[in-house]
RNA sequence: GAGCCCGUAGCUCAGCUGGUAGAGCAACGCCCUUUUAAGGCGUGGGUCCUGGGUUCGAAUCCCAGCGGGCUCACCA
């Protein structure tokens, strides 16, 4: 437990201090206290009451909260106390709690629960605070505070000990209480909306519904393989069949991929799917759901993300292949396409030569469907660019194994995918309820996955019987609930906005490091 | 998985053309009854991430490892 004989140090010095405050009749750890008002409570009722006020009137309070700072001066001294957020001083003095509560004073160390009763003034330079006149301790922090001014800087500590983060970094407190706000809109956006909030399992057989390597775990007691689930979207659409017309569900995915600024394997996704709806509608939705939420956490539409002001209010519609022939780059040794060259593409080799010249990353390999290459170059060409608000609609057939088609274009399916701030948050289509085609679409990603795709889809035999018994026409979208709520924080990394982002272990420590004695 | 950068007291950071460590906050002692990054006087606190190597001598230079950050790849 300890870093440091410092630490150590601290720790029994705090002991000692422990033992001080309860033979002066104080309860080393009590269960309670009887609080008026929060800090925040107090602020918002009396923040702006002058001093003149607060004298004629006393207003008598009894709040509680963490020791943030504390100034003695001699026979008197502040301490600035926090909570959920607050901060407010509180002013103890000899003759106000007497000797007993004074020598209680004096056992204070910062980051100190105490609870204080009193009643509310201004100091000379026009400070709210408690003048104290009874002082009840409430719980010891053992080990040091951080910094108060810098407060706890290092990344990786405040990853790791997001304890400290939180209580010392009020920046980092703000964020997860926007997260809150974030989920809370969410939900009432698709209640009012007459959605469905479920749960589907997390651990699958078949780990389908997108597009990544599962992690794998066991069951025992019936001897079997499971997956934690990359998508809840087989049994959404599941339920649909079942006759829920509209459901949601938000919850964690689990993917066994790379960490970074933008991916962490455990994330929080949004689905829901609606009925008789279709890809259009979904777009219009979206838009409106976005608005919302950005209303409802920030009061704006405007954020700042990577020094980019970003209007969530504002958006704009290409397809697919209109955003690669807009975003194509002049420097490369092909020219830029006309639209219909990307209807029917035979120079799919040559451009994805030319753009890797100029130094664009294209996975490509031989052979492989037309549509997976453009998907790619439309990825390499054009994702950067979109950091407004934008949707990207109309999506290559192959990469695309749970979307309907367009009826004029079989190779093209009715979907899109929402870009803010040069990254996908969003993915959207028109949910495909064929069995026949389903089932066809199955076996042609299990050609890809012997072709050596490893995210490929599965056969899931289950799911196409489902649709069998009749899926009506519906609508479907998932949003990346981490990477909205990035933006809507101006987060730049996604650690930056999950409580406990995964990390590697430290070194293990040596089992003789416990606090107790013996 | 690859490249670049970082790791010094509990915290925030100096020191890095090699001569075995400093400051502020925090801690401890003393003074101070309207301070607020309170102030004053004094004291203690470090396997300089770990392990090798070069050197008379390494926090500093070299190699390897561990942990972190950023960029890229995979993906959302």
């Amino acid at each position: 437990m300890f870093d440091s004989e410092f630490e150590q140090n601290l720790f029994d010095l705090r002991r000692a201090k422990l033992a001080e405050i309860e033979k002066l009749g104080e309860s080393a750890y009590p269960n309670r206290f009887a609080a008026t008002h929060t800090l925040g409570a107090v602020r918002g009722h009396w923040g702006e009451v002058q001093a003149a006020e607060l004298d004629a009137g006393r207003v008598t309070v009894a709040v509680a909260g963490r020791i943030m700072a504390i100034r003695a001066q001699g026979k008197a001294g502040f301490a600035t106390l926090q909570q959920e957020g607050q901060r407010l001083q509180i002013y103890v003095r000899l003759d106000a709690v007497g000797e007993q509560g004074f020598a209680l004073y004096k056992l204070l160390d910062l980051g100190d629960h105490i609870g204080v009763a009193g009643y509310l003034f201004r100091t000379r330079t026009g400070e709210l605070t408690v003048h104290v006149e009874r002082l009840t301790f409430l719980s010891k922090a053992m080990l040091a505070m951080p910094e108060k001014y810098h407060g706890l800087a290092d990344l990786e500590l405040r990853y790791r000990q997001r304890y400290v983060d939180l209580f010392a970094n009020l920046d980092s407190r703000e964020v997860f209480v926007k997260r809150a706000r974030l989920l809370k809109a969410l939900r009432r956006f698709f209640d009012e909306r007459g959605y469905l909030e479920v749960e589907t399992p997390m651990m699958q057989q078949i780990a389908g519904g997108a597009a990544a390597r599962p992690f794998k775990t066991h069951h025992n007691a019936l001897d079997m393989d499971l997956y934690l689930r990359i998508a809840p979207e087989l049994y959404l659409k599941r339920l649909v069949v079942g006759g829920l017309d509209r459901v949601y569900e938000i919850n964690r995915n689990f993917r066994n991929e790379g960490i970074s600024t933008q991916h962490n394997p455990e994330f929080t996704m949004l689905e829901f799917y609606q009925a008789y709806a279709n890809y259009h509608d979904l777009m219009d939705l979206t838009e409106e759901l976005i608005r919302f939420v950005a209303m409802e956490v920030n009061g704006t539409t405007l954020t700042t993300f990577n020094e980019a002001e970003i209007d969530l209010g504002k958006w704009e519609r290409l397809t697919m292949r209109e955003a690669i022939v807009k975003w194509w780059p002049e420097n490369s040794g092909s020219p830029r396409p006309a639209l219909e060259e990307l209807h029917a593409p035979d120079k799919l080799r040559g451009w994805v030569e030319d753009l890797r010249a100029i130094g664009k990353q294209i996975d490509y390999t031989d052979g492989e469907p037309a549509g997976k290459t453009i998907a790619n170059i439309f990825e390499a060409v054009a994702e950067d660019f979109l950091i407004q608000p934008t949707i990207i609609y109309e999506f290559p057939t192959a990469v695309s194994p749970l979307s309907k088609q367009k009826p004029d274009e079989p190779d093209w399916v009715e979907r899109f995918e929402v870009y803010i701030g040069g990254f996908e948050i969003g993915n959207a289509f028109s949910e495909l309820n064929d069995p026949v085609e389903q089932h066809r679409r199955f076996e042609q990603q299990l050609a890809e996955r012997q072709r050596g795709d490893e995210e490929a889809h599965q056969m899931d035999e289950d799911y196409v019987r489902a649709l069998a018994y009749g899926l009506p026409p519906t609508g479907g979208e998932g949003i990346g609930i981490d990477r909205l709520a990035m933006l809507l924080t101006g987060s730049r990394s996604i650690r930056d906005v999950i409580l406990f982002p995964l990390m590697r272990p430290e070194k293990q420590e040596p089992a003789s490091s416990s606090p107790l004695p013996g």
